[in-house]
DNA sequence: TAACGTTATGTAATAATATAACATTTAGAA
DNA sequence: TTCTAAATGTTATATTATTACATAACGTTA
């Protein structure tokens, strides 16, 4: 397996680097607000970096929030099956990894029969140590 | 079974009769344009009404588009899970009702055992009409 | 290496989405 | 009827995202 990190752009690694070292999702004007430091000043560059990163599955959006983590999937190249686990209290998220779930819903086909190749999963609940308080 | 849509207050009524009319998900500020002419000026008017419709599960948020549906579901209650299909060329949304879903997903637990109550889901392709052409 | 097309960058302006803060009114329950 | 919770009205502002246009870097292939 082939690692093809070599050939992000200078921005679009500066903004990767940044993304995969947090701990939690980032949001475009707080990634934008710590790499000014690096000569990215502007939203469109955060955003165009953003946009290339998630079509090449090296980050996903988490739509119900508006902020982007890391793939976490190492093997994970053009990603367009996603499934997320959300804490509610601490906004803790991970990206779900199960290969019975991802081929339920590849396979998955509703009442017209259509099939879909894509889509996106957020769960919602408490996580362990916010269940626990 | 009691429909109880009787308890909407004016705004909400305005609002939900406008999203349940309309064919494709609506977008918040485009509510807004529709309703100015019945006295709703201000868009936290609206976000308001939102709110609440989809806090009582009336209407559901398309988290990838910033746009709203109402629930197509009849007995829906408050609804915290949720599927939809996209169309992609068309941007048509379809909820997706299947229990067999529902329950997959209701009955998942990850890989630390955990169980959710809550999700959405958003599949993504291209419906019948945009795939013949 | 020169010429070309594609991808990425820089910059300014602005559009689109959403919330904060505060005052007032309405609807229901006690 | 009085109290409380929910809803409304209004202004201002915060947050998220895109349009438009100019320039530069990269990779191919002739």
């Amino acid at each position: 397996m082939v690692e093809k990190q070599l050939n992000l752009s200078k921005n679009q690694r500066i903004i990767f680097d940044l993304i995969d070292k947090s701990p939690e999702p980032m949001k475009a004007y707080s990634i934008l607000f710590n790499v000014q430091k690096k000569g990215i000043k502007a939203p469109l560059q955060v955003y165009r970096a953003l946009d290339k990163l998630v079509e090449i599955g090296k980050i996903h959006k988490i739509e119900s929030r508006n902020a982007f983590i890391a793939c976490q999937n190492s093997s994970c190249q053009i990603s367009k099956t996603t499934a997320f686990s959300i804490c509610e209290s601490c906004e803790k998220v991970t990206e779900i990894k199960d290969n019975k779930l991802a081929k339920y819903l590849t396979n998955f086909s509703d009442n017209t029969g259509m099939n879909y190749k894509k889509y996106n999963l957020e769960f919602f609940g408490l996580c362990k140590k916010c269940k626990r308080k």
